[in-house]
DNA sequence: ATTGGTTTTGCTGTTTTATGCAGGTTTGTA
DNA sequence: TACAAACCTGCATAAAACAGCAAAACCAAT
């Protein structure tokens, strides 16, 4: 890389982002030594900028706003402020360096956004809005199972996705369902779906479903398992709820 | 440097223009020099130049207004541009049904955005942002190559991802890329993008370079590939501009 | 030529800015 | 947990900027 030195403050900051337009990057140490500088005085520099708005700092360096444009549509989620007190629920149960294995769907997507940010854990999933909020947090790892992706539920579904899944000795694994009933258990409308959410359940030591009441007592066409698989169940209602009483009769663990 | 001396105010000021046309930068201690008249002096021309809006005054010294403009304001706008070019060329060469292997990077990006509505063709990333943008079109099949993600770059990284790649006999691969040269052919600074290339090159039949001119003739630390391995190589320019010519006797097809 | 007023310039001392360095702390990773 | 890299804080220094002043240059009218 060119050897760009003398330069002014100024010209040094605009050099740095002209970098940064074309790789999306920046190393501290790399400016620093192309424009013969110390580190502080780039560090400096990108604080400046990124003061300014004009970059991301990062450990080491800084990137581009153009690339982490992240299209953070928090809009008109359905009854949102439901799925925020379920998510604070399943955030309860998520503890230092677990691995956790999510589904897809606007329930998990919220719980994904309100992951305290010092959290540590590696997060396992299929859904790619999922992997979008996943990644913008800072700490925790995020692996994706790969495969055909189903443009309806934005999840990878398949072969290979399955045989991925069964590798994974999870602590933890968060459904958000569509229906659940005391006799018929999980149920779901897509097949693809059904099967990814077995072998889910089967890949990890505790199974947690999160669901808005209305999707109480109600079910669909495919059966994902039954009550007695799943050892969480997380509404916005009070555990105490008299819609709830069933379930934990059936010996679920209501929060 | 001409010393020009015995300058009135009038002509000292339109000296520093002039310089400043030429060179885009002056610096307070070499006018002063040039000169001869005091470091004051000089700071006073620059003050009123810089009041009359002809100028950028910076510690130091002073900067064009054409400086302020190439480098702060149209460089975003602009490289959309080019970009946009490139995508469109890059899409001539996708024909239907074909299996298209793509690397992340915002110029693919913008090529995903600018994939004609009616096109049917089976897209394979590990790019989660290009993954978002294949999916929201009609009617391409996305597939994504899965495994621990990298932050950095969004992408999909790790033994299980190039494994994957591997088993695909992919038409097309889309690369955006950071660096080329003649010699030293495509390079990167990142040791797992470099290893994800490399097997998304060799898994498809003809590989497709995309970059900005500005990337033409600059390398980094680590090499993906050599230039025979690549059959096209895309970018902003007319083909049979001057820059291109060394990658056309290089044995490349430019677009 | 002299005078008085204005502008320009350079000088002095002080303040601000830019930068590098030493130290201790945090962070990321093996 | 240990280690190296990156980070932050405070400090020192030198360069640049600033403010105020006075000498010099300029100008116009006498």
């Amino acid at each position: 890389m060119a050897k760009i030195n003398n330069l002014l403050k100024r010209e040094r900051q605009a050099y740095i982002l002209y970098r940064l337009d074309l790789h999306n990057r920046v190393l501290n140490a790399n400016l620093c030594e192309d424009m013969e500088v110390s580190e502080d005085t780039v560090r400096r520099d990108l604080q400046e900028l990124a003061n300014a708005g004009k970059l991301i700092k990062v450990h080491g360096g800084a990137l581009s706003l153009a690339f982490s444009e992240v299209h953070f549509r928090s809009r008109n989620i359905y009854s949102q402020g439901q799925k925020a007190i379920i998510a604070e629920k399943a955030i309860s149960l998520i503890q230092t360096d677990m691995y956790v294995l999510t589904s897809g769907g606007t329930t998990i997507l919220e719980m994904a956004r309100h992951l305290p940010p010092q959290l540590r854990a590696t997060f396992i999933t299929g859904s790619i809005p999922a992997l979008n909020a996943y990644m913008a947090h800072p700490h925790i790892n995020v692996i994706a199972v790969g495969d055909r992706v189903n443009k309806e539920s934005k999840i990878t579904v398949g072969a290979s996705t399955l045989e991925k899944i069964k590798e994974v000795n999870a602590d933890l694994c968060l459904l958000g369902i569509n229906a659940i009933d005391v006799q018929k258990g999980i149920t779901d409308s897509d097949w693809e779906v059904v099967e990814l959410k077995k072998a889910m359940i089967a890949a990890a030591a505790k199974t947690v479903c999160l669901a808005i009441a209305e999707k109480l007592n109600s079910f669909e066409a495919l059966k994902v398992c039954g009550l007695t698989e799943i050892d969480y169940l997380i509404t916005e209602l009070d555990p105490t709820d008299k819609l709830l009483e069933p379930y934990v009769k059936a010996g679920v663990t209501v929060l």
